[in-house]
DNA sequence: TTCCTTATTCAGACTAAGTCTTAATAATAT
DNA sequence: ATATTATTAAGACTTAGTCTGAATAAGGAA
């Protein structure tokens, strides 16, 4: 989508940051991806694409394409911060069983209401959120 | 509360866990917490008032904890995991901003409502939920 | 009570997510 | 063109969370 990456240059342009080479691979292969992915899978995948980005660039940039909604949180496991691309599909939070660690995906019109009501309350400019609910599926809790 | 520690005692032996000095040692001392702290935080906590616990056995009984409603997860900075006292108030959830770490606490039924049926809908027993909102507060955004 | 089985614990080594440092590079302003 | 300065790469570093193996102790059986 060109017109995307149109809307990233004006976003980066809008905060007076560079517009860099490896911004715009980042933004190029970050649409690419289906899934979730953490900051590692998405670097190696990113490679064999031929799109070389350095671990610590897709750190530094991580709060730049999440603001820019490029990038979206996912979920957490206990030691690393899933992602996946904020186009692939609407947004949604996530229903894990810590269990058998299978994930649902859900949405709830209410509940992004509700978020955006309790910024604005309190007067904070929302960027993402991370929103999981952890439990036991039905065949675990038999 | 001795009653406290009577629930959790039920809780422990109808899991057929078996219950511990350490155990008791764990719920005793998360009672008297206060605020937001990680698995460092609580273990030098305890230290310092004579309940020497491992940092192992804390993470091994974090589960139990959380299923237990003695702890509550608080929330997550990017390397670790915040908790809580579960009594310490009535559970909510957290609002950051990414610019001065802010955090307001807040609570809405609406929220907790459609989490349960989300839940319900997909057959998941809920234990705990992770909900964070980030964004920028008034002052940072300025 | 005493013994036996086995879950739980401790100590400390280990893994790897995320951060930091320094020198080199390249996007923008002049 | 040149200067300024944000951004980058490489790789060392920190530490949250996990794993291992030996020691301990809870709970059941005799």
């Amino acid at each position: 989508m060109v017109k995307d990456r149109e809307r990233f240059e004006s976003f980066i342009r809008g905060k007076g940051f560079r517009l860099t080479g490896e911004r715009l691979k980042l933004i190029d292969g970050i649409r690419r991806q289906r899934g979730h992915f953490n900051v590692d899978i998405l670097v190696s995948r990113l490679k064999k694409q031929g799109l070389r980005v350095s671990r610590d660039t897709v750190y530094r940039n991580l709060p730049i394409l999440l603001e820019a909604g490029v990038l979206a949180q996912s979920f957490r496991s206990s030691r690393d911060t899933y992602y996946e691309c904020a186009r692939s599909k609407a947004h949604h939070d996530h229903l894990i069983c810590r269990g058998c660690e299978k994930i649902v995906e859900f949405k709830d019109a209410g509940i992004e209401q509700s978020q955006k009501r309790v910024a604005k309350v309190h007067s904070f400019k929302l960027d993402y959120h991370c929103h999981q609910l952890v439990g036991l599926c039905k065949k675990c809790r038999t």
